[in-house]
Parts: structure tokens; sequence; C-alpha cells
DNA sequence: AAGGAACCCAACCGCTTTGGC
DNA sequence: GGCCAAAGCGGTTGGGTTCCT
């Protein structure tokens, strides 16, 4: 949307997404997970670096991100957590499903710090606040009904996406998706290779809500699907 | 209707943290 | 303990949109 696009002199795209990056990105996710972001890009054939689709996916297209204005609730949440938390916008965007660290952030910059500054004044009219608040509701619904407008299995469908190379050990290693401490990583790579980055995407293992495979995946655990803001389908789908 | 100002927010940059060797 | 690579985080930028005069 901001950026214009242009390519850096590695021949990285730069810029703004559009909507058939995104449609890339988010397939390859959905299919194979997010197991090295730097290597990602390569194999779900896009022209941006590692860092660049993690933001990407984390701000825009990760799965259950809620859209559109902050209520009174989240900025009062917002405003006491920065209170103690200071610009920790990581922490504070963990205490609010839906809600990315970026998103958080902009709004502190755009309403709450003048509201925190001028407490005990009212710098901000609520009539120019609302006006404003509608615009931005505005854009996030047009924004949400584009993106919802894909379905995802579409998306699957329709992408030219191949299986990646196993990903070297080291880097199944470090995954982060290991949560049994019992069985050793390399012990689970063995077990999981075949299943997990082998085996073809089959719909059942896929629940659209969600956005990833996980039935069938020992190595998908709550703390890697609460790194991807996704704690409730984790706890859901295992009845937690 | 036109032009400038203000707002908004996606995306970039660079620093820090983490983990493996 | 030092080095390196990858990931995470927060600050900042900049261009489109909307409002105001």
């Amino acid at each position: 949307m901001v950026r214009t696009s242009c390519c850096d002199k590695t021949g990285l795209k730069k810029g703004t997404w559009t909507p058939e990056e995104d449609m890339k990105l988010k397939a390859y996710i959905t299919k194979y997970g997010c197991w090295n972001w730097r290597q990602l890009p390569k194999f779900a054939g896009l022209s941006r670096c590692g860092k660049s689709c993690r933001l990407r996916w984390m701000n825009y297209l990760r799965p259950n991100l809620k859209r559109g204005s902050l209520s009174k609730e989240e900025e009062d949440i917002i405003i006491k957590l920065h209170d103690s938390l200071g610009n920790r916008w990581s922490a504070i965007a963990a205490k609010l499903p839906g809600r990315t660290d970026n998103e958080i952030k902009n709004h502190w910059h755009t309403y709450l710090k003048k509201r925190s500054i001028h407490k005990d004044e009212n710098p901000i009219s609520n009539s120019h606040r609302s006006k404003r608040k509608s615009r931005k509701e505005k854009r996030s619904k047009t924004s949400i009904d584009a993106s919802s407008n894909i379905p995802t299995q579409q998306i699957i469908e329709s992408s030219q996406l191949s299986a990646p190379p196993l990903p070297p050990p080291s880097s199944m290693e470090s995954c982060p998706l290991v949560t049994d401490t019992t069985v050793s990583p390399l012990e689970m790579l063995a077990e999981t290779e075949e299943s997990f980055w082998n085996e073809p995407f089959f719909e059942d293992n896929y629940d659209v809500s969600v956005g990833f495979l996980y039935s069938n995946s020992p190595m998908i655990g709550e703390e890697f699907m609460c790194s991807y803001g996704l704690c409730e389908e984790y706890y859901n789908v295992f009845n937690w």
C-alpha cells in the first residue's frame, strides 16, 4: 500500500505486497509451515527477503487477526500495559489476541500517546476521533473483504508450489515446533520426516479457520501455535 | 474545485536476542 | 567464551487517503 515496489541491489523485491505474493506466501505457510524464514521465500517462489515474509505473515496474513479499530476495552488494556511494560509492543500484543505489535504500536502513536499525555485535558475531540475511527473501520473492512474473498482451499489448489526439499537437520533441530523433550529432535525428525515433510497435503489435516495442518504432525505443539497467535485453535483442537 | 495539512498504517531498517557450533 | 546465523523487536519512514480552508 505504502511503498512503491522496487528491487534492491540483490534483486529482492521491496515495497507493497501484491495479492499474488500474499497468495503465494499464505499458501506456502499453510501447506508447509515456516521452518526457516530465510529459506522460505526461495521455496515459496517469492523474490522477498525472509524478514519481509515474516513481517507480512505476522502482521497481515496470519489467521485470526482482528482487523478494524480497537475497542475501548482494548485501548484501556494497552494504556495500562504500556504504563507497566513500556514500549514492549510484542508483550502488550500478547495480551490482546488477534492484535499485532505493529498495529498496537501504530495505534499508540496515533491516538493513545496523545490521550496519555493529555490525560487531564481533552486534546482530541470525540467527534474528531469517531470520524477517524469510522474511516479506519471502512478501510479495514475493504481489506478484509479483499483478502477473505480468496478461499484458502482455492489458494492451495491454484498454487504452483512444489514441496520443499527436506530441510537440513540443523534447521529442524532448531525448529520451535518440538515440544516433547523426552524424544530427541533427531529421533523426532526420523519419525516425522516421512509424515510431515513428504506426506501429501490432505484436506482433512487442514482447518480453514486455523490455516495450518496439525493433526498428523507431532511437531506442532502449543508453543508453536501460540507463537503464531493460534493458542485458541490449539486448545480447541486438543480439547484443552 | 483545488491545494495543503493531517492522519493512518504497511513496510523497512537496524539493533538485540537467541541458539548452535 | 567467541563467533555466526536466524529470528524477534521497536523505531521510523513515506505515500495514499481524508479533511479542512
